[in-house]
DNA sequence: AAATTCTCCAACCGCATTTTC
DNA sequence: CGAAAATGCGGTTGGAGAATT
């Protein structure tokens, strides 16, 4: 796998001292009152820690975690019980790197679920969601470096209407419906890695609008992202790509610009497909045509029976399609629009 | 060899949802 | 039925180690 298994295990990074001043599970008679306001203790699990937790879940199951604290002298909170039960000391674990297989159930997955990371970890015994997110992010950012592209060409990215924008904003906001005649584009979301590398780099990013629509407002309006103010680039920065006679985009990506100052285009453009992707793969985000259409017959992988975890919800609101316009607009392939 | 940069991952945080009282 | 607590989820951060300069 591409996840070079640094492969820590969280014992190889416990240096401090053990927090825990009794390394087993108290029973209910010596119970540390409730009100007692420990301070809870952060930071990496020691080995004792974590063997006061597996003897609590031992003796009471898994759950409950807040009583964790209460039935033990581990000053952690619920939370960070829970965490370090799922994701380091629950059984059939699976540690390591990914194998080729997973990593590819893992793209296939996201493409379709989008970040619903929990969901794809369901599919992948002994992997906890965690695991899968930091290697999702550890590919976007791969991919977004190199250029590669982030789905394989068999992969068609979706939209998933149940989850537009890959996590909290789907919940945090009632779905709106809308009409199509937004943006009809394809792709995956947009990593918040990317504005992430936006707040924390400055990319030079000068941008003015997409789809009419002001990237400022777009920013703005995507959840996790940051209002920044997005400076123009350096004039003796290099650009991607040369200027076509068609409105461009480029990707800002690997430190470089987008040549175009102002993207303003109808809807419903036609953005050519090159049939001849660089390396033969698509370029990063770049979906087929087929992938163009606002509905797809997605269930191309029948090794993967999904069931329910597929939604077929109506059409995704309208953040997660002007977030799929910036997407588009994050894809180093592309390089023209037009007619 | 030292300094710097990059990569990876464990754990935290905030928020939403579910459950309990 | 509403409030509070518990749980779950996804995004983000910070630090350790690796790689590079």
């Amino acid at each position: 796998m591409s996840q070079t298994s640094q492969a820590s295990d969280s014992s190889s990074r416990i240096v401090q001292n053990d927090h825990v001043e009794s390394s087993s599970v108290d029973e209910e008679s010596s119970e540390v009152p409730a009100s007692g306001t420990r301070p809870m203790k952060k930071g990496p699990w020691t080995a004792a820690e974590d063997a006061v937790l597996k003897d609590y879940v031992k003796k009471h199951g898994r759950g409950n975690w807040n009583a964790v604290q209460k039935k033990t002298r581990l000053a952690r909170c619920g939370k960070s019980c829970r965490l370090r039960w799922s994701n380091h000391l629950r059984a059939n674990l699976k540690k390591g790197a990914f194998t080729p297989e997973e990593e590819r159930t893992i793209i296939r997955l996201q493409s379709k679920l989008g970040n619903k990371w929990a969901k794809i970890s369901e599919h992948l015994e002994g992997r906890t969601d965690n695991e899968i997110k930091n290697y999702w992010n550890t590919r976007i950012k791969r991919c977004h470096r190199t250029g590669a592209p982030l789905y394989p060409p068999d992969v068609v990215p979706q939209g998933t209407a149940d989850n537009p924008n890959g996590g909290k904003d789907d919940r945090a906001q009632p779905v709106r419906r809308q009409s199509n005649e937004d943006v009809e584009s394809t792709g995956s979301d947009i990593p918040p890695v990317f504005f992430e590398n936006l707040r924390r780099r400055s990319h030079p990013f000068h941008l003015q609008s997409l789809f009419g629509i002001p990237l400022a407002d777009l920013l703005g309006k995507i959840p996790g992202s940051y209002g920044f103010n997005i400076p123009r680039p350096p004039s003796d920065c290099p650009r991607p790509f040369p200027a076509p006679e068609t409105t461009s985009i480029g990707m800002p990506s690997c430190s470089q610009l987008l040549p175009s100052p102002r993207i303003d285009l109808p809807m419903g453009v036609n953005i050519p497909y090159d049939p001849e992707p660089p390396d033969g793969y698509f370029p990063a985000f770049q979906a087929p045509p087929e992938a163009m259409k606002p509905e797809l017959p997605s269930l191309q992988y029948s090794v993967l029976d999904l069931g329910d975890s597929l939604d077929c919800s109506p059409p995704p609101p309208t953040l997660w399609q002007r977030t799929r316009a910036l997407n588009l607009l994050w894809k180093p392939g592309i390089r023209s629009y037009g007619p």
